[in-house]
DNA sequence: TACAAATGTAATTATTATAATTACAGTATC
DNA sequence: GATACTGTAATTATAATAATTACATTTGTA
């Protein structure tokens, strides 16, 4: 057993709701099979060490198990018709927002600088609501039946 | 006068929609006023240069006009209470999307791989859509009657 | 029991994207 | 003509992302 918190960032990058959805369907559509990360690495052509990186946040959101050893892998533990498209943005989002403020601290003497971030930061929110909001509609079966 | 187009990103980076909208908050805020770059930049505490590269995409958006020279600056070329966020929104968005697929070609000898990025993209446009109707709800003047 | 094939994860390196800076031509105002 | 702007190219610096290497651990199977 592995005890120690992998490092990977919690930020949400642009890619990784795509690399999300991407393993999500392939365990969807093989779901009676332990899926390896090399597999699945080799369908999104990326390396298998990403692969795993993202299947730990999906196992933290508990949509996934995974089996060490030999024929091992990883495969759904729920039903693909009772997992929303908007749990795995909810999930890979974490407290991080799709769009965001800027690194530097805006100007505090200025009247604008001084409450831009929190303005701003409402905005964010309100963003990234409206998208759960919408990912809402389409479960992973929907889209897995797509192919 | 200048005739090439300067090589900026068409890139949705993260942080653009927030610099655009705390420039637009500026020239709302102070509409009788040329604001110069370096004011500007300097409430956002950013670079000037990178504040004009923003200030380009605003004019071929055709919300704001500049000056040049002494006493120039930028201004609103439309009533802030016409200026819906989503307008912002979608002129710095341009082409691209929040999110975005891989940059890697999925395999295509695999029945995921082969249509992923078909699907995928299709969930990103759904999810610009999205944002630019919840932003549709709020106008710049909205936006800077906060402060 | 030894081997093979997996996961899990740390650590490092490589690559790309973003931000800042420098430089300077052009323009308008005083 | 000096000054204070915009516009933009080119370069450099920094940060973020992705890939790789390495290896401990686990499990099935010959």
């Amino acid at each position: 057993m592995y005890c120690n918190k992998i490092n990977y960032s919690t930020e949400l990058v642009k890619t990784r709701f795509s690399i999300a959805l991407h393993i999500m369907t392939l365990l969807s559509m093989y779901d009676n099979d332990w899926l390896s990360s090399t597999l699945i690495a080799s369908s999104l052509n990326m390396n298998p060490v990403l692969v795993r990186k993202e299947i730990a946040t999906l196992k933290e959101g508990g949509y996934i198990e995974s089996k060490e050893g030999k024929n091992g892998g990883v495969r759904l533990l729920k039903t693909s018709n009772k997992i929303l498209l908007s749990d795995i943005f909810n999930l890979i989002k974490g407290s991080d927002t799709v769009l965001s403020l800027l690194k530097n601290t805006p100007n505090p003497n200025c009247k604008v600088g001084k409450q831009i971030n929190e303005k701003l930061a409402s905005v964010m929110n309100t963003i990234d609501n409206a998208i759960s909001k919408e990912l809402q509609k389409q479960t992973l079966e929907d889209f897995k039946n797509q192919f």
